[in-house]
DNA sequence: TCATATCTCTGACTCTAGTCAGAGAATCCG
DNA sequence: CGGATTCTCTGACTAGAGTCAGAGATATGA
């Protein structure tokens, strides 16, 4: 008797808890880590992220979401220990513009060294082959875990968002293919096959950073065709690819489409083997790209 | 040119704390999560902790971590709340048993059900297959940091959690010996021996259970013998043995001893193994205890 | 049996974290 | 220009989390 998908969910949610319960609770100090360092947790994390990255309270309020006479206070704190300077922003003064002071720096490097002094910590009762399990695992599961957050948008093409996946995906091709690759113009009526109502573009982001992409556009009645489907080296192999190219398939039936055909080059082998695993059968070609190779179709239906 | 031990060392770290920041952030709500329960963490914490094994305040403090006052304020607003009862323990009137109610049950299933929520929509954009990856990843995870935090102390050998290892420990041996096994009467000398100034024994607790243990007595001039060591079986592989090992060799050198031996059983083949990797050699039998088969020796200079 | 240790509980604290309601300065817009 | 809006800051709160020093009851060991 085999396991029924439901049970394994069940089983490995109960892996998740687990691990959650303890990694929580010999390690959660970890952000508290920032205790040991003699400054308050929220006081820590504030000089944390002006050190990240300096700029306006209005800035860090969003950044760390936090309520603004509260962070005042953790300023006037920072500020009276010397760590960072509030300044008038010259373009609009009722803004104040927050950067680090010479030992507001020490005081964030400090805080960079505990943080790894506690990772170390961890490590240290290990053996090396111990550490490197233990590392191998943590990366495996820190791929999944970010994987599975990815959040999925349908965007306009023409969005800064958009914009940046399509063109680190032109990068990529230009960089695999053996004559490069020149997306040629980029016109606005492509933007426009990739928008409502015949058309759609998603672009998969983690932490801001647009780590996947794709598109669907209407190439005939009840036809549609994924283009630009694209995901970052970095995030092959956690099933991003998998993940997005069934979300655009949904989009292709919200559509009304009853077919999906996609065009692809022999060079971007992962994304062929992809494609088959999906469910996708060979075709012959059926547009005239020049950079297209293997044609690709599934039924929706 | 291959990484030297320090270098890993930083790879690996920085591999935790990439981690750590990651996974915090995006599932530290999952501990938070109570909060949707309406509840204060500290109380949701404790309910879920009595829910998951009810016992004395003594005992959630030690698996809490909590001050024994904070507890006991803690416990009584559960008890307006009709959450808990706290009873006196009939076999030591000092203690108090917390046990749920009928209604703390329910509120423990909530939470419960919370906590599921969370996991299963962490799990839900993934594949099957990757579900079992996380899964699997963490769970090794799991293993090995519970394995680096596993405390070593020196206890006396007739302290609570000396006999509560080794109680184990010849419980195991009973159900893997083919003829059973009879400790005979654990004799005052015995205890002597694996005491000051002559002996040592340590135990390995993780989250106040006893995991892990060994003895070391002295059986001549320069000669330290190890005794007792067991370790839990959910925990072998996870390289927790040979610490053990390890750390009761630096006991011998400090009790001034040249040479380490040790006998064993050949049933039990992993722990045979274990010395081997460790440099000890087998030897002649140098005493005469019946359940003995195997004998090692290791020199510590 | 009596000193000592153990255990829970109470009171009196401290510190963080965070909310809410304005005050006052600067900016924007018609 | 003048009212509305935006922005930061202050004061006055609340609640959670946790520490510390005993008091008082109970157990343990010489």
């Amino acid at each position: 008797m085999t396991a029924t998908p439901v049970q394994e969910l069940d089983a490995h949610a109960c892996v998740v808890r687990r691990f959650n319960r303890s990694y929580t609770q010999r390690i959660g100090a970890l952000d508290d880590s920032f205790l040991g360092s003699g400054m308050p947790l929220g006081t820590a994390r504030l000089l944390f992220e002006v050190g990240a990255e300096p700029g306006t309270t209005r800035d860090l309020r969003a950044r760390l979401g936090l309520d603004s006479g509260y962070l005042s206070r953790l300023l006037r704190r920072l500020e009276a220990d010397g760590l960072v300077t509030v300044a008038e922003d010259p373009a609009d003064r009722r803004r104040r513009v927050v950067a680090l002071t010479d030992a507001g720096r020490m005081r964030w490097q400090d805080l960079e060294r505990r943080s790894d002094e506690r990772a170390r910590d961890l490590l240290a009762p290990l053996t090396e082959r111990q550490r490197g399990r233990l590392a191998a695992a943590l990366a495996e599961a820190d791929l999944l875990v970010r994987a599975a957050t990815v959040t999925l948008e349908t965007v306009d093409p023409r969005s800064r968002a958009a914009r940046a996946a399509v063109g680190k995906y032109f990068a990529e091709l230009d960089r695999r293919f053996p004559g490069g690759f020149d997306s040629g113009v980029q016109s606005a009526a492509d933007a426009e096959m990739l928008s409502p109502p015949s058309g759609a573009f998603v672009v998969a982001t983690s932490d801001g950073e647009p780590v996947a992409c794709g598109g669907v556009q209407t190439i005939g009645d009840g036809v549609g065709e994924i283009k630009r489907m694209w995901v970052h080296g970095d995030w092959r192999g956690a099933g991003l690819g998998s993940r997005l190219l069934r979300h655009l398939e949904g989009v292709c039936r919200e559509l009304g489409h009853a077919v999906v055909r996609l065009d692809t080059n022999g060079t971007l082998t992962e994304a062929v083997a992809m494609y088959e695993r999906a469910g996708y059968r060979e075709i012959e070609r059926y547009n005239d790209n020049p950079y297209a190779e293997r044609f690709f179709a599934k039924s929706l239906t």
